[in-house]
DNA sequence: GAAAAGAATACAACCCAGTTGCATTCCACA
DNA sequence: TGTGGAATGCAACTGGGTTGTATTCTTTTC
């Protein structure tokens, strides 16, 4: 994606495109999976750890980035891909593993129909699989 | 449930049962939704920190308890209500009231079979909805 | 029944992710 | 070009979880 289009998104939705702002953005549209606080902060180490966590809130409010806790408890930031995504309707699964400690989206399982017990009113899911991704499965199979 | 099963439970689960022991797992036998370590603090104000939280990694190594995260990424201990429960096939649903902060069983919604990508190996999981809780709509919907 | 060995516990300190206060810097607009 | 508000960096704090270690308790052995 082109800085171009990472400022007019900004702009799109109600974000000034500041220099950190675009940096953060761009860092995890180029990521294939979430990433949490100090993987950004690992990438980014122009930037403070304060200033990251508030552009990820302010992404957050402006429904830019969702979080979800990965299977040690750590927030994990993720793109919103549609206009969408953020609903109860379309969340989806991520799968934690606990040999690399990386997180995985699993958009193609789809959250089937929940029938909550009387009373009980839901505002969003985290569904978390924690097991071994294919890489390290590999590599234990090998050892 | 009287003392003695108390006793003679954590003696069939290879547990010395000490008096603190013996307390932890009342406690939690006592509450009907499972609790942090936070709680179990508040609750036994004798016990240090670091007591309850030996005796629950404990538990849970001899499988009494088993944890899972709610949705503020805070680690909560259950009972294990049979022999099978912290198998990946019969884990269950947790709610979480975002109001009242506390964490629900919802034991009659089944997991639904979960047919992951091709190399991922799944452990554990941790289905999380997060939302208000009956009591708390109820005062809601008063006010 | 006393001494020795080992297990359980309390206390204190630490780790780390997340968060906040505040001084400084940056930037848009007058 | 000066000014006010937003953005940022630095430092410090919070709270859940965890660990090292000295002390206490329990069990074993003689």
């Amino acid at each position: 994606m082109e800085q171009n289009d990472i400022t007019a998104y900004l702009e799109r939705k109600g974000v000034k495109p500041t220099a950190n702002r675009i940096l953060v953005l761009k860092t995890l549209k180029e990521s294939d999976r979430p990433m949490c606080l100090s993987d950004l902060e690992n990438e980014l180490i122009t930037m403070d750890k304060s200033s990251i966590f508030r552009v990820l809130t302010l992404f957050q409010e402006q429904e830019i980035v969702h979080t979800f806790e990965d299977g040690r408890g750590i927030l994990n930031y993720e793109l919103c891909t549609s206009t969408t995504i953020c609903n109860l309707s379309d969340a989806h699964i991520h799968f934690y593993c606990e040999s690399c400690q990386k997180s995985f989206c699993m958009d193609n399982i789809a959250i089937p129909d929940l029938q909550l017990q009387e009373g009980f009113i839901a505002h969003s899911i985290s569904f978390v699989i924690k097991g071994t991704c294919p890489k390290c499965n590999k590599k234990l199979n090998q050892q």
